[in-house]
DNA sequence: CAGAATCCGCGTAGATACTG
DNA sequence: CAGTATCTACGCGGATTCTG
């Protein structure tokens, strides 16, 4: 294949069968579903997400954008100024789905507590191994 | 740290801030949404699973699994027969998490078309650098 | 400002073999 | 049946550098 590494993801294999996974494939990856957030209240731009989601390197950046573009969950629109500008900005489709990422939000916030300390009882228990070596 | 690759997931580093962060970190990983899919309609044995979801290994069951458990999204039971008999069942928390699930499918069965759509409409555009080399 | 290109480490996941 | 152990790879993602 030719296919030199352009960044947009492949794993078209066994995209076939299950809805389910091609949902998480669209929304999974680091960055997909903190850029959807940052996008929803409105058109913005190329540096406002960057310093807006902290932590995202510019690269990844760029690359989720074009995924997310791919999927037709994104508009990219550049304006020919100097310097240039270009804005980014939900779709219909990716503001239906916002709806619903915000239901999982919620349930993290509302579950935060209890998943920790689900961990930290699980780590208790199972980590007798480190007694001395 | 003596971290020796367990198979549980460490990646504690950034799930501080961003409650999305960590929801995402819970549910992605390849496989969970399909297990907790697949879990949903009552205990669930090993085999079932490692059957019913098709084209997951062994290991990836075992290590999604454990973590799910760890986040207390799932319970183990072991019945001690010959031979043995493990099932796992969602708890409540997990059983939430799943009505939000089936949100995203929807989403996502309604919306498979346009997906596709936009991906191919994208790549015909992009992809003339393949014209001759 | 908004990227593209390159280099590279690390974790996630597959294949395979062994066990209580 | 329900795992565990080991070895390996490939793709994600970070850091850095260069451009229109």
């Amino acid at each position: 294949m030719s296919q030199r590494n352009t960044g947009v993801t492949p794993q078209v294999v066994n995209a076939h069968a299950c809805p389910v996974r091609e949902v998480l494939d669209r929304v999974s990856g680091k960055w997909s579903v903190q850029i959807l957030v940052a996008a929803a209240h409105g058109p913005i731009r190329f540096t406002e997400l960057e310093r807006g989601i902290e932590g995202i390197s510019r690269r990844m950046l760029t690359l989720t954008l074009r995924n997310l573009e791919r999927d037709g969950l994104v508009t990219r629109t550049v304006h020919p100024t100097v310097p240039p500008k270009v804005e980014y900005e939900l779709t219909p489709v990716a503001r239906e789905l916002h709806e619903t990422l915000l239901r999982l939000t919620g349930w993290a916030e509302r579950n935060r507590v209890y998943i920790a300390e689900s961990r930290a009882a699980y780590d208790t228990e199972h980590e007798p191994e480190l007694v001395d070596v």
